[in-house]
Formats: C-alpha cells, sequence, structure tokens
DNA sequence: CTCAGCCGTTGGATCGATCAAGAGAGGGGT
DNA sequence: ACCCCTCTCTTGATCGATCCAACGGCTGAG
C-alpha cells in the first residue's frame, strides 16, 4: 500500500522490489512462486521488501507470459420477471467466493439471442478466460457441442441430456430425488392423492423432476394417472392447471416443478377459500425467496447450489492443470425445506 | 475461427496476419484500433486476413502494453435468505450488458467481513481491474474513503450521504419520490390514516424513504405521529410492526420501506382475516419477484435499475477516459407498479 | 590442493501487442 | 530542379513477469 501514497501512480515492479532486497528479478518471482527454491534470510529479506512496496505482481504481465487469465467466463441469465426463481444469486456467490479461494476470478459477459455462442467466441479468441462455466444446458443449446469442438475448458450446470456419451465435465441436482422426497413426505403425512403439476414433456429437467413423484407414488401402490399437469412455467398456469385438477382429480396435495407453480396452485386455493397446509398441502421447487416468506411459508426442495458451486470449481481445477484431469460428472442430491404449505 | 480447426491450440498472433496480409505489424495493429489511418485497399487486404485466420487480439498483451484491462471489479453481495430483496439479479443483467456493449466485462470478487477492502486492494494493486463499482454504500461503509484515498476510479450505486462534499461520482434512485408516488397513490384512492414502516433511524435510504411518506401526509396537512414504525428489515418485524399499528393507530393502508416488510403487513392482515387490497391497502418497495406472485399481487415502488446500470457504465466511461471527465451524481425516479394490493 | 556436484542466483530472451520515431513515395509551391 | 510537407507504412523499443541456460560460491571426495 505504500506506493499509493506517492505522486507517481504506477504500481512498483518486481524490478523495484529486487533493487530494494538486493537481489535479482528472478529471485523475487520465486520468492512470490516458488518460496522454498529460497534460502530462509534471502526470503525473509525479499518479503519484508514486497511488504514495503505494497508489491502485487501485474496480472496482465503474468498473463501474458504464462498464457493463462486466471479468469472463468460465466454467461449471465437473469430471472424471468414474474416467477419465483432467483436461484441464480444463491449460487453466483459461492460461485465467487469459491473461485476467489482457488486464484481464480469469475467474468461475466453476455448473449445476444441471435448468436448464442458470440459471446463464447470472443473471449476464447483473445484469450481473455481459462475456462467457461456453462449454466443454461437446456435441449438444443448449442453452446456445450460449440465449446467442445473449440476445445474450450469447461464445466456444465446441468446433465448432458441430450447426449449421455459426450464426455465433458459437469455437476447436476438430482431432481428426481428432490420430487421423490417431497412426495414421500406428505405421502407420510397421509396423503394418497398427489398431484403433479410439471413444466412440458420437451424439458428434461422437468420429465426428470416429474420421474421422482412418480417413482415415490408407485413405490406405494398408488395411481398417477389423471392426476398430472404439464404446462409453461408461470404462476397463471400453475393456477389454472391447479384448478382444472381439483374439479377433476380431487387431490389433497400438489408438488410442483417449481415454486412459480406452486405459487400459482396457492392463488388457486386463495380464490377457492381453501386454506394451503390445513386443507391443501403443496410442495414446491427450489426453495426461493418467495417460498421462504408466503404466509406460512411454501415447502419446497431446496437445491445445494453452494455445493454445486464448489464441485463445480473443483472440476475447473482438474481441468487447468495439466495434464486435465476429466472427472466424470458430479451429481448432487437436494433437501427438502418443510414450511407450513405442506401441514 | 479458422485456427481452432489446427493441431496447434495457439492463437494467430498479429505478427500471423501481417506475414499473410503482406504488411507489418504495426499496420495490423492500426487496421484494429485506428482503421481511418490506412488506405482503403491496404486496410481491406488487412481485414481479409483478419478473417480468414480469425484472429482476435491477445487481452493480456494489449493489457501489458496499454496500461488497463478493460475489466470492471464489483463486489457481489448476495441478497439475505427469508427476504424478499433480489433486486441484484436485475441490475447485474443490465450491467453486464451495458459494460459489454462498451467493450468492459464484469469481474466479480467476494469480500471477506473482516476485511472489507481486501477483495478491493489486491485487483488494484495487480492492475488486474481499471475501475470499481460500489453497491454497498451504507453508512460507515469504508470503501469509499479507501478507493478515493487509493485514487481508484469508481462509480457508486447510492449518495455519499454521510459526506456530500466528497466529489466521486455515483448514480441513485430518489427513494423519497418512490414513497412520495406510493402515498399519493393511496392518498388519492382516499385513505387517510396511512401509516409507514420502514428501517432503523440509523439509516439513511431508510430515513430518506421514510421523509417521501411524511412530504406526501404533510401535503394534504394529514397527521404522521403515531403512524410510523421502525424495525428490522425482515418478515416477523413488519408483521409485529403491523399488528401493533393497527391496534394503536388504525391505518387503512401501509407503506413500506420494503417488499420484505410489506410481505410481514401481509402476514398479519392475512393473521386476521383482513383481505390485502379490500380492506387494507398495502404498499411495497422495490418490486421484487415476491411482488409480483403473490396472491393479488403487491404494489410496489420499483426502482430503474436498468437506467440505474446505464448511468453507471456512461459515468464510468467519463471516468476512465484521459483527462477524466467527472460529472455530478444522478438521481434517478422510480416508478410504482400497481397490483392487487392497494385496490 | 583440485575438481565434481549442488544450490542459489544471474542476465538475457520471451510472451504479443502498442508506442515512438523514422523512411519512402508522391504532390505542390517557388 | 529544389525543398518541404503530407500520407502511408515500417522498424526498433517497450510494458512486467516468467522461462531458460549458465554462472558463482560452497562443500566434500579424491
Amino acid at each position: 500500500m505504500a506506493w499509493s501514497g506517492r505522486v507517481a501512480l504506477t504500481p512498483p515492479t518486481l524490478a523495484d522490489v529486487a533493487e530494494l532486497a538486493g537481489v535479482s528479478r528472478q529471485t523475487v518471482s520465486n520468492a512470490v512462486n516458488n518460496p522454498e527454491l529460497l534460502r530462509p534470510d534471502t526470503l525473509a529479506r525479499v518479503q519484508d521488501a514486497i511488504a514495503e512496496l505494497g508489491y502485487s505482481p501485474n496480472r496482465a504481465a503474468r498473463n501474458l507470459r504464462t498464457r493463462a487469465s486466471h479468469l472463468i467466463g460465466m454467461k449471465f441469465n437473469p430471472a424471468q420477471e414474474g416467477t419465483a426463481n432467483a436461484a441464480m444469486d444463491r449460487f453466483v456467490h459461492t460461485l465467487v467466493e469459491t473461485t476467489g479461494e482457488n486464484g481464480y476470478h469469475l467474468l461475466l459477459f453476455a448473449g445476444t439471442t441471435e448468436d448464442p455462442v458470440g459471446g463464447y467466441d470472443d473471449l476464447l479468441r483473445s484469450t481473455a478466460v481459462d475456462a467457461f462455466i456453462v449454466t443454461d444446458t437446456y435441449l438444443g443449446n448449442p453452446q456445450v457441442a460449440w465449446l467442445t469442438d473449440h476445445r474450450a475448458p469447461f464445466v456444465a450446470f446441468g446433465r448432458p441430456w441430450d447426449n449421455p456419451e459426450t464426455s465433458h465435465a459437469w455437476v447436476d441436482v438430482d431432481g428426481a430425488a428432490g420430487t421423490e422426497l417431497a412426495t414421500d413426505h406428505l405421502l407420510d403425512k397421509g396423503h394418497t392423492r398427489i398431484a403433479w403439476i410439471g413444466w412440458r414433456k420437451d424439458s428434461f429437467i422437468g420429465e426428470d423432476r416429474r420421474a421422482g413423484w412418480t417413482r415415490a407414488m408407485h413405490a406405494r401402490n398408488l395411481p398417477t394417472t389423471g392426476l398430472a399437469s404439464r404446462v409453461e412455467d408461470t404462476v397463471t398456469s400453475g393456477r389454472e392447471a391447479a384448478a382444472v385438477l381439483l374439479d377433476e382429480a380431487q387431490p389433497s396435495a400438489f408438488v410442483c416443478a417449481s415454486d412459480t407453480l406452486a405459487m400459482g396452485v396457492l392463488h388457486t386455493l386463495g380464490d377457492r377459500g381453501l386454506a394451503w397446509g390445513p386443507d391443501i398441502a403443496v410442495v414446491g421447487f427450489d426453495d426461493s425467496q418467495v417460498a421462504q416468506v408466503v404466509p406460512g411459508g411454501i415447502t419446497s426442495v431446496r437445491q445445494p447450489l453452494e455445493q454445486v458451486a464448489v464441485e463445480i470449481v473443483k472440476a475447473l481445477e482438474g481441468l487447468l492443470t495439466t495434464p486435465p484431469i476429466a472427472g466424470p460428472g458430479v451429481l448432487l442430491a437436494p433437501t427438502l425445506a418443510v414450511r407450513g404449505s405442506s401441514g
């Protein structure tokens, strides 16, 4: 910090430290990167000089020489307005913390809809980032294939649904295990007619979550036919689906693919003067802020996003060491946050 | 992109382009940075070569030479669990987009509680970022003073409450105008006993928002005494404050400093079998996802976060040009998102 | 006393772009 | 014909850290 008080605004360089400590540049470099190569007294002298000048290696110079930026690129996808899905926040926070602990920083960039790989291409070609984290691995997303083609190191949050043979690193949450947890919770409470409100059939994630519900129901020999609905992920869709199901199938509980849909169910219950919890149980997915603050609270499946972030950084570390260690995918188990909406 | 198909994984350099185009390195550099210096036919020839090789300037090398990283650092502060405040998401998204359009990228870093300026210090000393965006400008935050001391360019989201004489660039939202808008909206609906639930007195932001409520009330010669409460920003605090106010002051409407507090009011109304909207009106602040999806919806003051982001980037551009153009602060007006909770 | 062996240290070259200065061609004025 | 100026492009040096090969001093064996 000493230098900041000076008039000149140029930070000290390695050469400045070397001069002050009475050693050569390489010795200072070793003191920073390979301290074990120095005699203890020399090391101490250099470290004193570093502290006195407030020296910190110039990133650009280091990046240029080592051909690594120590930056991880991630496309920032905002949550949609009018939904309850703001999981990104919790995830990004842990990601920032974890990458920071490992000497990396997170670089955010935006994507345009007409050119989904544009941002990736620029950053890769200008060697601005060492690797990417890909978060939107929905069906038909060309990014994973593009990155693989261009030999860009990356870790995906999400399984390679469409092609299980692809060998890239990934971390995901077992959605089916989550909904199974939710359904079992309701079954244990005595419910037998448990309805499902999920997403359209072309969503792999949606079908995965739905599978957890059917698995739990069938494990207790309970029927699922007529009890399921597949809609868009909006509050109004959830509301309408709940109304139809209540009329036609008389369920006593709902398991939903998202908190947004669960919120829709609450709307319908409110319309009909039914209390969520005592009258009809509802479970959502994502443990969003909405689930946490709504009167009574919504029981919801909570993804271990902190753990996901840690695993992603671990996988990145593996990829960026030489030679790259490509571990298999990692599948993490969610938990259930129980609140008033399930009794 | 051509190079990516090759065996060697090294991207083409400026020298490669120069050789292919039959010109010198400097000419290629000019073609990229100062095209007007070249004869049209030479420019075209160089651009063809650039396209053929898929050349993109190496960031590290450019950064080293120009002493600029084209990165903007921002500490990522996650929303608290159990609150409704997830404004960060919308803000960050526009920020990423806007910085990207201006040739910058956003670098996120984490802060530790015991060393609030640690992250800033590292990035600044290693010349990893050109400037900072500071978002948590609450009272007693040492970052602004520290950055000023160290002559680090930065723009703050938030006014310099504690010291109006400081001359750094800032962008803020006129919170008082927002609550005044909210209060006027309720007054126009015929309410006269409008209560305020806000934050503790040491919060400048909270006092600012409160001032909008008093201003609107006094403008119509309505009393405010006994109608205000100052609590922590949690749902339970809002709930308790609403209960006390209902018992002691019989308000017909509430204006709250946050959606979290508004949500607390809804809890109390639910407890007492009162309908929000028809019986008691409620207005929140932030237009969070919670306000948007709760049954009926919560009327809420919406901060123009997209506009804030744009203004911040504009201010950054001014700071980073030579000589720095330090414009005055920018104060933006919020809007009111009207929903069921206010009628 | 000499020499191999080892450790810590040294100067020089390097990464890839930009800055600074200069060279060569062409044009107009005197 | 001469000079000077402008326009266009080229050459060498530079940013700051790291890699590389070699060098000096010390120890211990012969």
